[in-house]
DNA sequence: AACACGTGGATTGTTGAACAATTCACGTGG
DNA sequence: CCACGTGAATTGTTCAACAATCCACGTGTT
């Protein structure tokens, strides 16, 4: 899909914005857009063109533009425009980085007393498996997506959600160059039951600790491949 | 200091903003203006008047507001206006939430071989202590506070670092209405000296786990006095 | 006295035009 | 091939205007 074709389709977009939230509702709308891959990684978004397709001034397009920076959804460079993120080796490294301190912290101490977390996981999981067997990269992706998703809403904390949902978004910026290969994604799957298990267990610093080696393993193999594009 | 005050002031502050960089700069001069209590919480931020004061449109000034809303130091009401955040006992309740993972697993996992970092808290630890021994709380307060940056920082992440930032921001909007009393600030100086023998002792999931006990000791404290208040 | 309603003014949210500043793309000359 | 100049495109910011919403105050009713 060409950044003309994204355009026109965004011109088709119904106005969802409601006054006092329009610049909100154009972040989500880009947002969206990127998430489906649209709006590929390095895109430039015009702000004339973008404004006139969305039917918004470029003021409020901008504002939407800081809303997603913010995010790291597109990277904004001073005089010359903004872009959709193309996340670097470095992106991946801090990406993973946050992820490393971030998710063990869940496991380790997150859920006290609570097995309807760990029900949850294995729903999670189940889809996965299904996926997989399926030959459906995208819903075991999006499968694994929720499991790490899920683990850090253990920590019961709503910023934590929210930044957890932004590095994801991330993740699937950085999956976009990598095609639906299995490789990247079928591994975690019975990984992630392994976690769920030492969850169940009451072996939650098991479950930290095998999660940090897991996501060492995961930042390597996404390293070694970005390497080599 | 009256909110005319504060934009007379504002007035006196020689344009430091270059070009594509001038939300930013009114966003830093709010930020130091809000840190050192110039502009108190709950403090009505008007665009007209601010924008007026700092020589820059209304929209580079919402431009600055989207950044400090962001960063959770403001409030943005839809179609009310900007204030200056006056955080509530639900939202010192997730700060804390936010420290309980976030610090303890920069102790538990991070800065593994590094000396230098534990030679750092030490240093910020004396001087937390020489502060208090003078009496001077604000730079015991300001001393723990760079205590816990400090820790946050074993994790080599500059999102943790700047997530911190943030929340330690907060944290001063939060001591503003306490006034400067010691009984918030005195008792963890020792604390955090017990903190940093653990680490130097290499028993880190101690350090990590007294962390979160210190935490919640420090949390109930706060939200005691924000409900006799 | 307390409450409800209406009105005018103030303020925020957004648009669009204009201008300043910077970058980009292309052509020309060495 | 590289350096430079130029015009156009685009971004960053300002300004004025208008739409939408809220706030403060006055008036009337109970």
């Amino acid at each position: 899909m060409t950044f003309d074709d994204a355009l026109a389709a965004m011109r088709r977009l119904s106005s969802g914005a409601r006054h006092a939230h329009t610049g909100q509702w154009v972040a989500g709308a880009l947002r969206t857009r990127i998430a489906e891959g649209d709006l590929p990684p390095g895109t430039k978004l015009l702000e004339e063109a973008l404004g006139s397709a969305l039917g918004v001034s470029r003021n409020t397009l901008r504002e939407a533009f800081g809303i997603l920076a913010a995010e790291n959804i597109v990277t904004r460079v001073p005089n010359r425009g903004v872009f959709v993120a193309r996340p670097t080796a470095e992106d991946i490294a801090e990406i993973y980085r946050v992820r490393r301190y971030l998710e063990p912290a869940a496991l380790r101490w997150g859920g006290a007393g609570s097995r309807v977390a760990t029900a949850e996981l294995d729903a999670v999981i189940a889809r996965a498996r299904s996926a997989r067997d399926a030959g459906d990269v995208a819903a075991m992706a999006g499968a694994n997506q929720e499991f790490h998703k899920a683990v850090v809403a253990r920590a019961g904390s709503a910023r934590f959600d929210a930044i957890m949902s932004e590095v994801l978004a991330e993740m699937r910026l950085v999956f976009h160059g990598m095609g639906d290969d299995p490789a990247f994604h079928a591994p975690y799957v019975e990984a992630n039951g392994d976690i769920a298990a030492l969850l169940r267990a009451d072996r939650a610093d098991e479950a930290a600790e095998g999660m940090r080696a897991y996501l060492d393993q995961a930042e390597s193999q996404l390293l070694a491949a970005v390497r080599r594009s």
